[in-house]
DNA sequence: TTCCAGGTGCATA
DNA sequence: TATGCACATGGA
């Protein structure tokens, strides 16, 4: 993709592979705010604001190569919406979400937040991070940083609940105590099968949490995390006969999509939910 | 009032 | 291994 970068700014000079909109709101991170047509992301303590110019968008931040990774500007996005778009409905997923690409999130705020993601709906788990954040987190200029494992530990299971956590406030608890002393940068060099097992033994981590864990902060492409929303998809666009077990479901469309299931699964989530959206008003 | 939301843990068979 | 239920909370 083409990209400047600048000591402030990251240029991007494309809009056909970057778009805040379809990144942000594909419901791959829950940690931006969007004013306009602007986007503010914080990820840890960092802070970027994504604005649309002429010819694509500028990413001003103080942490340029962080956000290089971040937003995973080395990756050519095309070659995988050409290959992906053999497939009919994939290939109209691609056009809808065009500017969609999977974030580089950092593990440990990703493996919280998902935790928070359980049963619980968007704009709920997104206020729970702030709370989360504003209770324990650095102050940083206007925002607060997502916690570190040593501030989060200093939380109680009753602070949790209080903050509106309900049953996952357990969960929390146990798993910043199970994290203690864990390098989670270590675990990248993982394969897929080892990561999720890892992850899977967290207390509030199971099958599904883990794969949007494995995919959004350890860039595992094999994955495919099944919802309610990529069950209604299964069913709707790709099933031989209805399916409500989601391990199969998984093991179907990690059968057909392979080494892109991770974009493929975005794509898909992205373009249903707004199709939704769309239809009910 | 009831249903639902990017599910998981646990008991039971 | 598979199934069923409880679990907090708030918006629609």
């Amino acid at each position: 993709m083409n990209y400047n970068i600048s000591k402030e700014k990251i240029t991007i000079m494309d809009n056909t592979q970057f778009n805040p909109k379809h990144i942000f709101e594909c419901g791959q991170v829950f940690r931006y705010k969007k004013t306009g047509n602007n986007y503010t992301i914080i990820s840890e303590d960092k802070k970027a604001v994504v604005t649309e110019t002429e010819n694509g968008f500028d990413i001003t931040t103080n942490e340029i190569s962080y956000f290089v990774n971040y937003f995973d500007l080395k990756t050519d996005y095309d070659k995988i919406k050409y290959d992906l778009s053999k497939d009919n409905i994939m290939e109209k997923a691609c056009k809808f979400g065009s500017g969609i690409r999977i974030l580089n999130q950092s593990p440990f705020e990703t493996i919280i937040s998902f935790i928070i993601s359980a049963n619980n709906n968007i704009k709920r788990i997104q206020g729970l991070i702030e709370k989360l954040s504003t209770k324990c987190g650095t102050k940083c200029d206007d925002y607060y940083a997502f916690p570190t494992l040593k501030q989060l530990s200093t939380l109680s299971e009753s602070d949790l609940r209080q903050l509106g956590m309900g049953f996952r406030a357990k969960y929390i608890y146990e798993t910043s105590r199970l994290l203690s002393g864990i390098d989670l940068e270590k675990i990248y060099d993982y394969s897929t099968e080892n990561l999720l097992a890892y992850l899977k033994a967290l207390c509030g981590v199971g099958p599904k949490v883990a794969d949007c864990i494995a995919l959004f902060a350890y860039h595992k492409m094999d994955c495919f995390p099944v919802d309610v929303w990529v069950e209604k998809i299964y069913n709707c666009f790709f099933a031989n006969e209805k399916l409500t077990n989601r391990s199969k479901i998984r093991s179907e469309l990690i059968k057909k999509f392979g080494i892109n299931s991770g974009y493929a699964q975005q794509y898909l989530f992205y373009y249903k939910r707004e199709m939704d959206k769309i239809s009910k008003n």
